[in-house]
DNA sequence: GAAATAGGCAACCAGTGGGTTGCGTTCGGG
DNA sequence: CCCGAACGCAACCCACTGGTTGCCTATTTC
């Protein structure tokens, strides 16, 4: 499958684009940092204090949940939801990598310049 | 103006959110990892080995440039753009944070159930 | 057992987003 | 000077998404 296999690098990139596709929401991104904070927290308690309804919090778990960000289980009548930072670290990596790579290239460049430029 | 403020730790949120939207997209991820690798690039080089028209690229730059992850200039008769690291620096530290205050709390949780179930 | 609490399911709606096509404009090179 | 290359603008399409409302189920709790 997939006959025309892109790149290395892209590769990486398809992985982790719905990690962060999960996290470009400012309500989602408030989720996980709840999440963090305050450790496994129900539906109920994560609606109250924001300024949206539960349905949308169960949404917007179901999709973090998705890219592998959250992880819930039924407990009695709730269901208690808590974050799950492997993916997390993966995509911060991924970043890191990003930015590595381009001071690596920055320096190369100013290496070149200077071999030649002299 | 916004009376409810929520917390200072979804502030840094609303601040990130655009940015992790911007790199939630597979076809946009691979731009920035093209970027990073060849430097500054013109849209119809861009475009070439994609499977996505020209506007489809212009379009994405655009996205990435209001996150202001990327930045373009006008070069004779085409327009060359290059990645603008600071933003994607910032979104990984972000991750970092969230990661760091997680096994923060998860070492708390550990001390206090030792000190209590001893 | 009845009331209240926590949540699931489904339908619906408006807005946005990724993508394309078509056409006009500007610049460079023969 | 003219052709082709590189790009911008605008319209359009369809699919998805964030959000709501209404209703039903299950689990506590009094």
């Amino acid at each position: 499958m997939s006959p025309a296999r892109p790149s290395p690098a892209a590769e990486g990139a398809l992985v982790s684009a719905p990690v962060f596709a999960a996290l470009g929401d400012a309500t989602r991104l408030r989720l996980v940092a709840r999440l963090c904070r305050d450790g496994p927290l129900s539906i109920a308690r994560l609606t109250q204090g924001g300024e949206v309804t539960r349905q949308a919090v169960t949404k917007h778990l179901r999709v973090l949940s998705g890219a592998g960000l959250v992880r819930g289980q039924r407990r009695g009548r709730e269901s208690l939801w808590e974050l799950q930072p492997r993916r997390l670290e993966a995509a911060q990596r991924h970043l890191e990598a990003i930015s590595r790579r381009w001071d690596e290239r920055l320096g190369r460049l100013k290496a070149a310049l200077e071999a030649e430029g002299r």
